[in-house]
DNA sequence: CCAAAAGTGTTCAGCTTACACCCATGA
DNA sequence: TCATGGGTGTAAGCTGAACACTTTTGG
């Protein structure tokens, strides 16, 4: 990869309109029975006071998943989540106040690792996904293109789990995939499919929470998907 | 939608970082037997005199799409092409020249309609899909990513017509596929397939420059599409 | 002892796949 | 007349979908 530079080469690039460039997170959530997004109440202009997705603008010395990163950890004090580029939004007037492309990205948590006192500075608050406020800007659109997004991921990726505690029960990852395809699904069919990939591992220990009998706890196990993935075979439900 | 602008909000814009923000294009044509992509052999700095893809740099006044129309326009003479957003690449150092954000899109044109005269100022050829050089700074990449989108779009939505003359027969739509998805099809049960849903017009016309037989020219029916879709259906191959 | 959730198999329909021969025609 | 690509139907296997009862145990 060449990388001198001439006068020419200079000056090709000196001419150049700049732009401000943002990134917004679409931060998804589970709360063992719905889906859910993080929004922040703006507590700046423009549109003070109205209902968004977090976001920031991009600095000169950080790539564009840096500045994802970077904002959601502002937010939720998390590292090392899911994190996904999602689109690009670039309408001129898509914000009233300048011309701001804005590159979107979804996070998945674990909403229980969620660190609540962080709310407060930014006004923060967890929505159903099949009921939260008008949002601001075109953010209203980033949020359907995630969940879309979020829909085929899930499908034919073992994502899901992203959003679950370590350990979860079939009952819960089932009420996750009903709740991310806004469909019921039939727990015999559903449990004979994701068992039949042989990547989740059974535990001794039962979840007692949601019932008296109790349900099995299961793991995600990473290398058995790798295997599972280099044997040809490829995960979707 | 809020409008308003005051002291405060002028300020939030003001101090942040500006970026050069380019868009560039994977250009894809079908010339009836195999996949290929348009590029240039960039007579500028940097990395002159290696090939690339078609790119140019988003100006103040126009929308990431509008450049992506309007780069598309200038090497190919083409309009009202499709025309599909993929990824923006945001790496610190992707470009060695400067840091340049750059949105990445695809289109698939009909080759038969791009204008052979153009192709002399920026030094364009079509390279074939499985064997093209070395590509400048991630553009190797964003060719990567574009072949996996153009494939699963078109297993799902009937896009690949826009890579085809107006009229085509069932084998070159067929040969188009294997092209895309890189592998053989059976001709009984592909047009089994595609003939069911019921959206190709089959005209009285032959094509007979591949046969002495010749082969039936048929019509994508956008109209009747759109009914399918409507209908719940949707288009899988 | 009973309510409430967890757990378990089988059947049927529809779809995907594999597969081989005749047709039309220009040279 | 023959070589070449165009066009057609059927059977087998697999996968997805539908469906009902037993188990466990805390209250």
């Amino acid at each position: 990869m060449a990388t001198q530079k001439n006068h020419h080469h200079e000056h090709h690039y000196k001419e150049k309109d700049r732009h401000l460039v943002a990134v917004d997170s679409i931060i998804f959530g589970f709360d063992k029975e719905k889906l859910q997004i993080l929004l922040i109440k703006r507590n700046f202009e423009p549109c003070l006071g109205e209902w968004s997705l977090m976001g920031g603008f991009l600095k000169k010395e950080e790539s564009l998943d840096d500045a994802a990163t970077r904002v959601l950890y502002r937010l939720t004090g998390l590292k090392n989540v899911y994190l996904e580029q999602l689109y690009t939004y670039g309408d001129l007037n898509r914000d009233p106040g300048a011309r701001v492309l804005s590159t979107a990205y979804f996070a998945l948590i674990d909403i229980e690792k969620y660190q609540e006192q962080l709310s407060d500075r930014y006004n923060a608050k967890w929505w159903d996904i099949e009921k939260f406020p008008d949002l601001i800007f075109d953010h209203n659109q980033m949020v359907d293109r995630a969940l879309r997004r979020l829909q085929r991921r899930t499908r034919n990726q073992p994502i899901g789990f992203e959003l679950l505690p370590e350990k979860f029960t079939i009952p819960q990852l089932q009420a996750l995939y009903e709740a991310i395809h806004r469909r019921e699904m039939d727990k015999r069919n559903f449990r004979k499919k994701i068992l039949s990939y042989d990547f989740l591992d059974r535990l001794e220990e039962k979840d007692k929470s949601n019932s008296k009998k109790g349900a099995f706890l299961y793991k995600f196990n990473e290398k058995k998907y790798k295997e599972l993935v280099q044997r040809g075979y490829s995960f979707e439900i």
